[in-house]
RNA sequence: GCGCCCGUAGCUCAGCUGGAUAGAGCGCUGCCCUCCGAAGGCAGAGGUCAGGGGUUCGAAUCCCUUCGGGCGCGCCA
């Protein structure tokens, strides 16, 4: 029997052993099953005799034995034990080890995959980066976090929609219309001069300059703004859009919806407004006044009565305003709009993926999605991503203070290559400011992660070319040699140890995909590719450790099962991290 | 002044939503190639988990508090 998730299993046996010596209806939601730190508890140990002690009203260490008792006639299980404050550590039998070999082997892609997310409608919302310029590395770390927790939620069973929305109605919009348009002049051939003050001065928005200049001649110079700028904006944003979708598609982060704000207000119905007027109709929204910010002193502070949303009764610390002094919507009152076109659109769990400055904007999104919800299920999770500080050689990349000048991502991924990008911004906690060394991350060592990860994977393929050569009629495909006769001689500790790392895989990418946490499939990985070239050195002093051995075809072909398995778990966690998993460094 | 995030080995960081004797990389010390890729591996030294209280069978993890760093605080998005 091919096993598909060892820990799965083994809770499902302690929960059922536990049944068996527990009164009825007692709430087992605790128990729960883990891989000890020390191998000597065991492989496997649970906490169910102390979680489950009070309900039966037995001593710990009694109920652990009661349910030990019934666990130790599982064919599986080799021994269990009972230590600590009731601790039951659990050894399983060599051949379970196998089966979850097998298993991995068997399932190939598909290992790692469950329904945990139970077909939960999820809109991951990342990037969403105004459209004002080129997306600069600052952009880049929620980017592939964004990405790659979309991959992770989808893996497990999530119907995942992947979301960029596009800031193209306020007031920056304008400024780039017009920054574009001076562009345009001079691509007419006019001396525009120095950029002035308060527009963007950068080379990038030249193109559309002289895109407007190819399609209108000399035409808009001879209406007033009010009939080019809506033109000049449009063409602007698009080019923008463009250029952001290429540097995205270089990293290889991909957005299903691309959501304009404008497509809010420029249809038949003004939704910013419609959703102010219900949710004012709800007693959500209101005139009032606010009291001046404390600290920071606002020099133009003026009291006045205004349209504030009650996120104080969702939580929030003060009430907020929804429209500006000159009667315009704030960012947030078409943020609450969009927010709730989410909730129309069927989302049950909604993500956002931010930058660290927009990390005070949370509560009041939250309260929010909480009011627009109604009675429907919705629940928005903010996930935070810190600074990224790059560095080359451990000292700081100074960024010109000139303005328009700046790291682009382009720039960055051209240098050090897409999936170092994407692996090391990956390899550290979201919530975590991030140091990114230019210079290491290209280094060829185990210094450096990606490196040594992807060397992983590429190495189990050279033994699969080498086995080749050794044994040529071995098939194409190692996969098929998994219910080859012989697997039970893999019984090395190191081999073993190997075993038990590709069976925590399903285990990890649940864990990660709950808390929305893909970094840990990061370090999982690195875990990985140490036991793996572990393993490979071993053999340089125990040739018969070697996975490849001459005159004994059948420990070849069971040590090639165990290649395959850790090749197909790294291939699947790389694919996660939107990394590639290469066949051969070079 | 308030809110959020962070504080773990000399340095950079993990620590599996509360588990057992807190781990890894770099750096330091000492080892391993007649080798399937040494682009690698093994071993050793190194800790008041910022400090102090609390919750309980059990705390780096949860709560309170102090200290120290970062970010933010109507009419910018």
């Amino acid at each position: 029997m091919a096993t598909k998730n060892i820990f799965a299993d083994a809770l499902i046996r302690v929960r059922d052993a536990a049944t068996a010596v527990l009164p009825a209806g007692v709430d087992q939601s605790r128990v729960t099953v883990e891989p000890p730190r020390d191998p000597a508890h065991g492989d496997i140990a649970t906490n169910a005799a102390m979680v489950l002690a009070k309900d039966a009203g037995k001593k710990p260490r009694e109920l652990a034995e009661a349910i030990a008792e019934k666990l130790r006639a599982d064919a599986q299980v080799e021994k269990v034990g009972v230590a600590g404050p009731g601790f039951i550590n659990i050894n399983l039998k060599p051949a379970a080890w196998i089966d979850a070999l097998r298993g991995a082997v068997h399932l190939g892609a598909q290992y790692g995959t469950s329904a945990i997310g139970g077909d939960t409608a999820v809109n991951v919302e990342y990037v969403s980066a105004n459209p004002t310029g080129p997306m600069h590395v600052g952009h880049c770390r929620g980017a592939v976090f964004g990405d790659a927790l979309a991959n992770l939620l989808a893996f497990t069973g999530s119907k995942v929609v992947r979301e960029y929305y596009i800031n193209d109605a306020g007031a920056q919009v304008d400024v780039l219309a017009r920054s574009a348009y001076l562009r345009y002049r001079e691509a007419l051939g006019e001396d525009v001069g120095a950029i002035p003050e308060g527009f963007y001065p950068g080379d990038y928005l030249k193109p559309v300059g002289a895109a407007l200049a190819t399609q209108y001649k000399d035409a808009l110079t001879k209406r007033p703004e009010a009939e080019w700028l809506p033109i000049v904006r449009t063409k602007a944003i698009e080019m923008m859009m463009a250029a952001v979708r290429a540097d995205l598609a270089a990293l290889n982060v991909k957005h299903d919806v691309f959501f304009s704000e404008r497509s809010l207000v420029d249809g038949k119905t003004d939704f910013v407004a419609d959703t102010i007027a219900w949710l004012r109709q709800r007693g959500d929204v209101y005139e009032g006044r606010l009291p001046p910010p404390k600290g920071a002193p606002v020099e133009d502070w003026e009291d006045r009565e205004q349209t504030l949303f009650r996120s104080t009764a969702f939580g929030d610390d003060v009430d907020r305003p929804l429209k500006k002094s000159d009667g315009s919507y704030t960012y947030f009152a078409s943020d609450i709009a969009y927010h709730r076109t989410k909730i129309d659109r069927g989302f049950r769990s909604l993500i956002d993926v931010w930058g660290a400055d927009h990390a005070g904007y949370i509560k009041r999104m939250q309260a929010a999605v909480a009011a627009l919800k109604g009675d429907r299920e919705a629940e928005l999770d903010v996930k935070v991503v810190q600074l990224v500080k790059l560095l080359r050689a451990g000292r700081p990349i100074t960024m010109s203070k000139r303005a328009g000048e700046f790291v682009t991502l382009r720039e960055v991924v051209e240098e050090v290559g897409g999936d170092a990008v994407r692996f090391m911004m990956l390899f550290r906690k979201n919530d975590a400011v991030l140091d990114f060394d230019l210079a290491k991350v290209i280094e060829q060592s185990r210094d450096n992660p990606v490196f040594y990860v992807q060397y992983g994977h590429a190495r189990g393929h050279s033994v699969f070319r080498n086995a080749r050569a050794a044994f040529p009629d071995l098939p194409d495909d190692v996969a098929s040699l998994a219910d080859s006769a012989g697997l039970e001689r893999l019984a090395d500790p190191a081999e073993l140890a190997l075993m038990r790392q590709i069976a925590l895989y399903p285990r990890v990418v649940e864990a990660a995909a709950a808390a929305h946490e893909p970094h840990r499939i990061a370090f999982y990985l690195f875990d990985l590719a140490s036991e793996f070239h572990a393993l490979w050195t071993l053999g340089n002093t125990a040739p018969h450790l070697r996975f490849i051995i001459q005159n004994d075809r059948q420990m070849t072909v069971a040590r090639l099962v165990l290649v395959q398995g850790v090749v197909t778990v790294l291939a699947s966690g790389l694919r996660l991290l939107g990394v590639g998993a290469p066949s051969e460094m070079r």
